[in-house]
DNA sequence: TGTACATCAGTGAACGCGCGTTCACTGATGTAC
DNA sequence: TGTACATCAGTGAACGCGCGTTCACTGATGTAC
């Protein structure tokens, strides 16, 4: 940390130090306890310790603030994704099951970002940038379709795509309905990530892959 | 329909007549066009063309309207999923297949409907009412579920209560990424039909249910 | 090293706005007799 | 059939509140010389 102040902590002069993050940080707090809709700018500056008019020195408006947050969601979520897949070491099993706890864990330990990326309604068309650390997300779980599609007995292979589709709408299915923090979360006989297990390893056999190289023991 | 004056149109005096009902739909109206969070009670009394206090003498405030639409969500989800499964007939195939679309063709028609079910952050846990609705959508989810389930071979057979999880996690998956009307939908190559019946295919199989039963000829 | 100056980042007061909510009220409707 | 009355459903004015946004301002920081 090369800044001397992030916003939490200590006091401080007339100028904060590092009010941009700062609110980020506020930002992250209040949609974690109030969903992206009941967020406000004024209450983030609050909580960032600023008087109101200070946050449009960093952002346009609210909007952008929360455009900001999606976009560092994404480039999280990107990182998380990838160091869990690792290229698809030691075999596709393994990392593909790696591939959908992170998915999972993810969406459980930072609500606040998968909200502002999946249900804020930030618009994506609008924001290349913003498109652009979305499209390297799901690239990761494109990358884990080849490998399984590769994998697949020839003349039964659907394509990369809609596999990687199937997988992104199977883990968000799980994660939107089951797997999050929130009140919204239903209740449920098994956790999310037994529930998502099962539901690959039926899906995987679907593809022609076989149990042995795909099992839980495998 | 017995009632005089259902909140469309007419000129009316004193008394609305069907407020309740002019509530509910100018609720559906805001929500479809700004999702659950924008959208407020002084907007749906003007929007019914009755003051703001109004509203009051039908609902104790927003979130009793909202829980309302919720329930008449799921009302409709229920009799919608129930008319297309059918008993599952004339084959556990065919009825399967028109569930799935159902289900899409509900989340795209009435993306207000569900939007309040789903997103609203209405909690099921407090309104037993609606615990109800919502459990009896479900539970057409699993008797197709169970039917399913019945043919797939034995030894091989996840419960019923799993596999009916699966499912509805695959299908709002795919409607919540890719099948709602409006702007969150992200661009496909495809149909969330096509892909929802692909997906199914593969899951089915996994199951071990034949694709000659299950294929789209089936 | 010191000084003058430009730039930057936050202040605080003010504004208009729409919301939620309450209140005493009043027009309309239904019912008892 | 008519009248008196109770009940119901909506009015409209008012309130306090928090939000978004603007403005001239000012304290702090960095830089040229």
């Amino acid at each position: 940390m090369t800044w001397s102040n992030d916003g939490r902590d200590g006091p401080r002069g007339y100028h904060h130090g590092n009010l941009r993050e700062a609110l980020i940080r506020a930002a992250l707090e209040l949609i974690a306890q109030k969903g992206p809709a009941g967020f406000t700018f004024a209450e983030a500056a609050r909580w960032a310790g600023v008087s109101p008019a200070a946050p449009y020195r960093h952002f346009r408006d609210r909007d952008e603030l929360l455009a900001n947050v999606a976009l560092r969601g994404f480039r999280q979520f990107e990182a998380a994704l990838a160091k869990a897949w690792d290229g698809g070491r030691p075999d596709t099993s393994a990392a593909f099951d790696r591939l959908g706890r992170a998915y999972l864990e993810f969406a459980r330990g930072e609500p606040a970002l998968y909200s502002a990326m999946f249900e804020g309604g930030v618009p994506l068309g609008s924001n290349p940038e913003l498109r652009e650390a979305s499209d390297r997300a799901f690239a990761v779980l494109r990358q884990a379709a080849e490998k399984l599609s590769a994998q697949a007995p020839p003349g039964a292979r659907p394509p990369a795509l809609m596999v990687a589709l199937h997988i992104w709408a199977m883990t968000h299915g799980i994660a939107s309905l089951f797997g999050r923090g929130d009140s919204a979360r239903r209740a449920l006989p098994m956790s999310a990530e037994e529930l998502l297990e099962a539901q690959m390893l039926i899906y995987l056999r679907g593809l022609g892959l076989s149990e042995t190289k795909f099992g839980r023991s495998g």
